[in-house]
DNA sequence: ATATAAAAAGATAAAAATATCTTTTTATCT
DNA sequence: AGATAAAAAGATATTTTTATCTTTTTATAT
């Protein structure tokens, strides 16, 4: 459904949330060490995020990555787009040319509402919000 | 989603499902060429899906692949089931080793109930059935 | 029987995704 | 200024997916 790099993005990205501030930085190995990834691979999907500005980090000595206030009120559909693109949320489930509701593929009119459906969960709700459920252990995010 | 395997076979199975019987069978390198897919490829997974029960073929002269009206009763679920596997739909988004309601990943919730829809609307309509919309000209599968 | 035309099986190749390792740059502490 | 610890960048390796090509088996028509 997802990528593995989308996965460990999405769950190093929750990490943060819950645990980072602009005075409190994680290096990738100690993140990769909590979510159970292999770290070096986490470390380029962060440093992708950065440049994307969906991560925050610093370098040098006490340095690290964490997610400023205004990264927390992105949604994890960002996330998702910056790392895989939506193009399987949007193409044809097929592998059609072309989606549309004009000229659908037998299965566009189940599937498609339900994809749509997908993204909207992982758009109208900010990472920051995610994080209430995390806390209160009514989720996780841990192996 | 789908992997493009998965895509070729579904297409694939479609087109025999609308042109063949067990007298007017397709060689792999016709399929492909009205569905507009790589034809060798095409033909692995064909026989990938002839050996679990799928599509049926004969050998020799004159044969070819095509659906049994048995074949035409399998549901879609069936093709991705045999070439993807069902995982990408009942393990978790974000790559828990766990996905269960009692201890859902933040996602779960939301994402888990569109998963299983999706899965319902490929299994509760045989091939068959979508032969119907495509013979009408209300949907299709061609490039 | 033999030639033929097709799937099946097997071998190989190319591309993409996943994973790891090494070097460079940078900020901070002493 | 020099040492240190971190991200960033770059290079390499492995695995999986996608794609193609070749050989073998099999049924049928002649
Ligand atoms: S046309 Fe196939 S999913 Fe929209
Ligand atoms: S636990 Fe993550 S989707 Fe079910």
């Amino acid at each position: 459904m997802l990528s593995k790099s989308s996965k460990y993005g999405i769950r190093g990205v929750l990490y943060l949330a819950l645990n980072s501030n602009e005075n409190r930085k994680f290096s990738p190995t100690t993140i990769a060490k909590y979510i159970g990834v292999p770290a070096p691979f986490l470390a380029k999907t962060l440093q992708l995020l950065t440049k994307n500005h969906l991560v925050s980090s610093s370098k040098g000595r006490h340095g690290g990555f964490y997610l400023s206030d205004k990264n927390k009120q992105n949604s994890l559909i960002a996330i998702v787009d910056c790392i895989d693109g939506l193009d399987k949320f949007e193409s044809c489930i097929i592998g059609l040319p072309v989606c549309s509701n004009e000229n659908p593929c037998p299965m566009h009119d189940r599937l498609a509402p339900l994809r749509r459906a997908m993204v909207e969960e992982l758009t109208n709700k900010s990472i920051e919000e995610f994080t209430n459920d995390l806390r209160s252990g009514k989720t996780h995010i841990f192996l």
